[in-house]
DNA sequence: TACGTGATCACG
DNA sequence: GTGATCACGTAA
């Protein structure tokens, strides 16, 4: 089932950022629905150097200073599109990065949307997935309760002792708090990024 | 290991 | 207005 605002709404992005493992991500931009197992998250808050929302509310992160349970997409080094969760209240900006998926729903189509012909290559990376699910800049903002892009939980239980945490990638910037091990993913998964 | 790519942000 | 920087992916 569809998860509503009480699971994103909550004060502790690093418990959802593993609680959204074993969920499952659907999109259905252009009339077919295609989803994957969320298998690697990263969680970002205001209060460390590693986030966006570290020195304040701009134009492009805005979104996650307003209520929870939205998307915040935005395109890195010119290229690709990251899609993040908002969580937590009003004016408690907080995020989770997705990193990975293990591709369910529309394996052809995202297929075709990447351009490989490796169903290892489609979504094992946040810049990937976004392009095999069809998801960019428009959707900023979109509640995770609409009908274009959603999360489910199909009662997949990942056991704590499946949960591999580490550092976050590509956050070098961030000083002593690039060290956070707030990257969270499923021990073993062969669709976690490399 | 290097670099493409363009939005964004901190300057002025 | 301008320039440095960037929550990556790919080829080499």
């Amino acid at each position: 089932m569809k998860l509503n605002n009480s699971f994103y709404l909550r004060n502790n992005v690093t418990v959802i950022a593993r609680q959204l493992l074993g969920k499952i991500l659907v999109a259905n931009i252009e009339d077919q629905a295609v989803s994957g197992m969320i298998v690697e998250t990263e969680a970002y808050s205001e209060i460390e150097k590693g986030s966006h929302a570290y020195k304040g509310k701009t134009k492009r992160n805005e979104v996650m200073f307003g209520l929870g349970g939205v998307a915040y997409v935005y395109l890195c080094y010119g290229v690709h599109e990251m899609f993040n969760i908002v969580t937590n209240g009003v004016n408690k900006a907080e995020a989770i990065l997705v990193r990975a998926l293990q591709p369910m729903e529309g394996i052809d189509r995202m297929m075709k949307r990447r351009q490989v012909n490796s169903v290892k290559k489609i979504t094992s990376g946040p810049g990937k997935l976004t392009q095999a699910l069809g998801i960019d800049r428009n959707l900023n903002g979109i509640s995770l309760t609409s009908d274009k892009v959603w999360i489910e939980d199909r009662g997949i239980i990942i056991k704590s002792k499946g949960i591999v945490s580490t550092p976050r990638i590509g956050i070098d910037y961030a000083g002593k708090d690039a060290l956070l091990p707030w990257r969270f993913f499923i021990k073993g998964n062969e669709w976690v990024s490399k």
